[in-house]
Formats: C-alpha cells, structure tokens, sequence
DNA sequence: CTATTAAAGAGTTATAATATCTATAATATC
DNA sequence: GATATTATAGATATTATAACTCTTTAATAG
C-alpha cells in the first residue's frame, strides 16, 4: 500500500519543469541525473505523462520535453492519475454484494484524499521556488 | 498503489463477527470457508489482528475468536493499520529538503483520507445486517 | 491424556515494480 | 542528403513484495 517510486519520479520531474524552465525544453538526462535514476527508465515516465497530456514532448536535436499550455492548471491528482492509472484503492470483493457497506466506506474515504489531490497545482508549489531536486 | 488482500479479508472478518456473534467465539474454519481462502492464511491475518487488539483469541477446544470489549469503538483505520502497518503512502524521498512540499502536500491528503476511515466504525455497519459474506 | 484450536516458523509461488538493453522513429543542423 | 541528437517502443532481466502452504509448537477444555 504505497505509490510507486515511478509517481514520486513524476512529481519531481513536474516540479522541477514548473520551477526551472516552464517554457523551455529540457532532455531526460539532466533530470535523470538530478534524480539519480537511469535515463532510461525515466524517459518511460515521462512517456506516460506525454499520453496523458502533463507534457509535450519533441525529439531531435534541441528536443526534450517541455510544459503544456495548460500547465498552470495540473494537479496533483492528474499525475499521479497519469502513472497510477485510474485506481481503486479497494478491489478484494469476492462476493458481489449490491451495494456493498465496506467499498462504500472505502470509496468515499479514497475520494476524501483525491479531492485535496486535485485542488494542489503544481504552479502553486512552483511559486514558493522550492530546492525541489 | 493497492490496499492488499489480506486487509480485505481483516475487515470482512471483523464485519462478519460483528454482524453474526459479537459475544461468541467463533473458529478460523468456517470464516475461511466464507471467504474462500486458507485456514492458515487467514489465521496469520487474524493473528495481528489480535496483536493490534481488533480480536481476541483462545485456544483449546471451543476456543476461536470474538471481539473484545471494546469493539464498538473499532474504526475501519484501525483495522487497516493492524494490517498494513503504520502506512505512510509516500515515501520516495531522494534529498530530504527540510518542509518538503511534495511531501506535504502527500501527507496532507492521506490524513484527509485517514479522518474519514477514522470515523467509520464497524460497529455501525453491522447495524444495517448486510449479507456481509 | 486427548482432542481441539491458535501461534509461529520456514519455505514456496505468484505477481508486480523496477530497471536495463536494444532497436526504431523523428527532428534539427550542417 | 548525411549526421548527430533525442524521444519512443519492445523485449527482457532483476528485484521486491504479496500471497499462500506446510509443518511444528503451544495452550486449553473435557
Ligand atoms: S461485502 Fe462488499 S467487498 Fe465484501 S464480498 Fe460483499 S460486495 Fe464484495
Ligand atoms: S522535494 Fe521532498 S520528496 Fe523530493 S527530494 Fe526534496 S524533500 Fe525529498
């Protein structure tokens, strides 16, 4: 019961674009490096966030990847949504029940959480020009 | 980023106690039965549970498991916690920046998430009788 | 003492996360 | 067009964790 590690590269990687270069582009090795992790494996991260819209990428020399238009509006939520999938934190039902008390529980709790997901933008830590990486 | 089997099969346990016999010992058998899974593997299960205080166990014939005293008091957190441990969901941390806002804003989200599981109490479920398995 | 039941330990299997390697495609610059 | 640069994709390997089993031990009632 944790988000993966590929969530916390993505949080930093947004982070890091929103803080140092919103409208340049910046390749994944830099920020491979700043997060000591391979370039590699990043670059598959950052892959999933292009497809679901968090950045734009363009290959090339002089390529990399770069903020949307929209950036200013991405929360939090959005992104982990974008490597996480769209998940339920519960599933082990095994009966189907119609309406069942414990998933009730459980979904209105995990949407608790996703509400303050969603109203914490990037841009808005970005302001406080945090040590971010 | 998934609650794991096993606190599934915790909180249909502790509900299915609550709901047929919260003054009677009952066997791991028939609950495993119900649920559809080992008699072993669930007795690890109920094993900390009793560890955490959610249940209490004797052994010997006519021995079992029902809750205790205070069972009306047991809250969905509860359970969770005896289960998944002292869970903090994120924790991928690389530079340890003191005030880490990610962080923050993580931590902050769980809590949300946490009161809500805070206040839903087994005890008020097992009120309505749902066929619970 | 014996039957019954929980607890504990060690081990196995299954599944998912993490990471790497290689090949391909697209773009800019010369 | 040739070349360097960079993202994308596929296959694969590694590692970690969850899920489950088997066996033994301990405790209790009758
Ligand atoms: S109680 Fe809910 S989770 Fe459990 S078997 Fe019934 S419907 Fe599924
Ligand atoms: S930003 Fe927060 S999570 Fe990331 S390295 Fe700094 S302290 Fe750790």
């Amino acid at each position: 019961m944790k988000y993966s590690k590929a969530t916390n590269y993505a949080l930093h990687t947004m982070l890091y674009l929103a803080v140092t270069s919103p409208n340049q582009r910046v390749g994944v090795q830099p920020m491979a490096e700043k997060l000591k992790v391979s370039p590699t494996y990043l670059s598959k991260i950052l892959t999933q966030l292009v497809k679901a819209g968090m950045i734009e990428s363009s290959p090339g020399a002089g390529g990399g990847y770069k903020l949307p238009p929209h950036w200013e509006e991405i929360s939090f939520l959005d992104i982990i949504h974008a490597i996480e999938g769209p998940v339920s934190l519960f599933d082990g039902c095994l009966n189907d029940h119609p309406d069942c008390l414990i998933q009730n529980v459980m979904v209105s709790a995990e949407e608790k959480m996703e509400e303050e997901l969603k109203q914490k933008k990037i841009a808005e830590l970005a302001k406080k020009a945090p040590p971010v990486l």
